[in-house]
DNA sequence: CAGGACATTTAACAAATGCTAAAAAGCGTT
DNA sequence: AACGCTTTTTAGCATTTGTTAAATGTCCTG
């Protein structure tokens, strides 16, 4: 848990009541490699936050394709965030893609930490403007390079995920083909 | 300024005393076509909110390409959000791309409607969450899509921007060559 | 309405990436 | 070590997209 409220801390400050109230709320939870956080068509139950392992977001598309949006993990939040917020159903599936470990709150805890402790919304602000920015970030340049240097730019800022990761997520996530990614691979060495 | 009081009033409710302090810092100016509302290597100095005109995100490539990142039209608030929020300078440039009407706010006044105004947090959380889900809606398809169905796609969320942005932008915004864009509008007619 | 500046289209060729299927490699289990 | 299963690589060919430069179109100004 101890974590988490380091993470918090970084956002705004939270006395030990405060920490307290939080920290009785969150349940710590795993999930085996393959498993779902959240699935398309059901409404999010949880909020996590990530002690140990990857999650991906992804999609079907209409032809049936796996496609993978998102990488997330250790030391980050993981939800389907306006579904969440809705509670109304999601679109996409969050999976776990190695064994994870996460803290999660129900929708009820989570409004209650919301109402109970002032400057809740302020945190919660903050870490959403710095999630936008990294989100732009990370896929910005996915729009506009070549693969090569798609495939360069993700080794660079997550180097640990390439040998942990099925390359087949990572190619959809770089919207490539699986041999594409490949025969890139090739090249660079 | 009634139109975006509406709009905040979609997120929160205010009160008249606290609509009349907002409206008292908030100033309406003008941009005329390829103005910029902040600039690269700047600190931002407003948040603004449209109520006439499209604006644009951009920024030059090493290749020293110009690439748009995004449009923003009528309705929204438009801002470099991180950098204005942590006044350090931006890494993109805002540009109206037609003559343009905003309401800006500073740094200062904008502090102001935040510590005065219970609840304001909350407010700009929830737009902040819908403004991404809606980047993420918009900006997804563009990596796994063939570059006719992405064109495609713009066409369907944005028809009123075809007839008033310069194709280039559009070109970049898609991630395609503007050739190649131009010949994909050949073979859809 | 002529001229100039800028935006868009066209064409031909080059390069990158997609697609399919098969081969190879990796991995856990027995 | 051998088997089955899954993941990754490879190869050849088809298709898409990029690149460059010229031609055409559009709009504004004098």
């Amino acid at each position: 848990m101890n974590k988490m409220i380091e993470y918090l801390l970084q956002f705004g400050s939270l006395d030990s009541e405060q920490i307290q109230f939080i920290s009785d709320r969150g349940k710590v939870t795993t999930l085996v490699t393959n498993e779902y956080f959240s699935e398309a068509g059901k409404t999010p139950r949880y909020v996590g936050f990530i002690l140990k392992g990857i999650f991906r977001t992804c999609y079907y598309n209409n032809k049936g394709d796996d496609i993978t949006h998102d990488f997330i993990d250790e030391n980050n939040f993981v939800t389907d965030m306006q579904k969440f917020e809705a509670q109304t159903a999601a679109t996409e599936y969050i999976q776990a893609i190695t064994d994870c470990e996460v803290i999660v709150f129900t929708k009820k805890d989570w409004d209650d930490i919301g109402k109970t402790i002032i400057g809740w919304d302020a945190i919660t602000g903050q870490i959403l403007r710095k999630c936008v920015v990294e989100i732009l970030e990370r896929r910005n340049f996915l729009v506009t390079e070549d693969a090569t240097t798609r495939y360069l730019s993700f080794m660079k800022k997550f180097p640990s995920f390439i040998n942990r990761i099925p390359l087949s997520y990572i190619a959809s996530y770089l919207g490539m083909a699986q041999p594409s990614l490949s025969r890139i691979r090739k090249n660079i060495s």
